[in-house]
DNA sequence: CCATAAAAAATAATCTTTCTCTCTTAATAT
DNA sequence: ATATTAAGAGAGAAAGATTATTTTTTATGG
């Protein structure tokens, strides 16, 4: 947690038990939650935190780069603390959303700028498909 | 007109006026409507079409395959009647939408079925910047 | 034409996200 | 430690996008 509140102070941010718990469950998920999400993890533990308090605290923590938000095509977003642009892959049998290697793509940017009058500056790579228990499920 | 009506006929949908309109009308631009947009520019010469309609006209359209649904991260879905699967551009000034030469793309997904256990089906390629107008006024 | 099933219209409801207002608290300087 | 103050949290309302429901209209095959 120390190394989080240091996060927070270097953006001039004030270190609250909400910004904290949200900024540390982000860190260590790997499912890529929505805002509802987040929230019904930590209702329990701070019952008196709102699900407006968790998208007031997203967006600041989004604005300060410490969080990015994804959005797959479903109705909702989607956050995530690992914030180098990284291509995403969801399943389309139970909704998963996991990381793909992102190596494969090290140059991709660069063709775009190359094809494109644009002054290119960010980009959002997602691929859909069926995770291998859901493959195993569709072949019984 | 006739191109259209066989279109939905082929899929065993009925030809109606709005459908008509609303496909037709996703087939002569580029500009990636919201299913609002595609609403304010028909209602004019369709005033009694309500906005439920355009939404549910878009799902079936969708659903056979006649336009896909594109999430660019807005607060809204925007839909487009080229339904190969081609990178976008989104103006970060001015919010507009483009296609991107999809040739720069050609064996990606052969790449990413090399990298992971999941069965790939589709992907959707979002890139972001600044159009040559913007960038213009951005540096008066 | 007519019957019938499908679609459109109207309207309400739902779901996600944002806003506003008030109260509380963390940070900072004394 | 205490006081000050500016930012943040909480509650609830509101907004905006989409979906669901009910009634009316229309397309289409016979
Ligand atoms: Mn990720
Ligand atoms: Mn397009
Ligand atoms: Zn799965
Ligand atoms: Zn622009």
């Amino acid at each position: 947690m120390e190394e989080i509140t240091a996060l927070l102070k270097q953006r001039g941010l004030k270190v609250t038990p909400q910004r904290l718990a949200i900024l540390n469950f982000l860190m260590h998920t790997n499912e890529h939650p929505t805002a509802e999400t987040i929230y019904k993890k930590l209702v329990s533990d701070f019952p008196t935190m709102s699900l407006a308090t968790v998208y007031k605290t997203l967006e600041v923590l989004k604005n300060t780069g410490l969080i990015q938000e994804l959005n797959v095509g479903e109705g909702s977003f989607r956050y995530d603390a690992k914030t180098t642009p990284h291509p995403h892959i969801v399943c389309l049998g139970c909704g998963k959303v996991e990381d793909l290697d992102e190596s494969i793509f090290k140059d991709l940017l660069e063709e775009v700028k190359k094809h494109t009058d644009y002054k290119v500056v960010g980009q959002k790579l997602y691929f859909y498909g069926y995770c291998p228990a859901c493959q195993k499920k569709m072949n019984n």
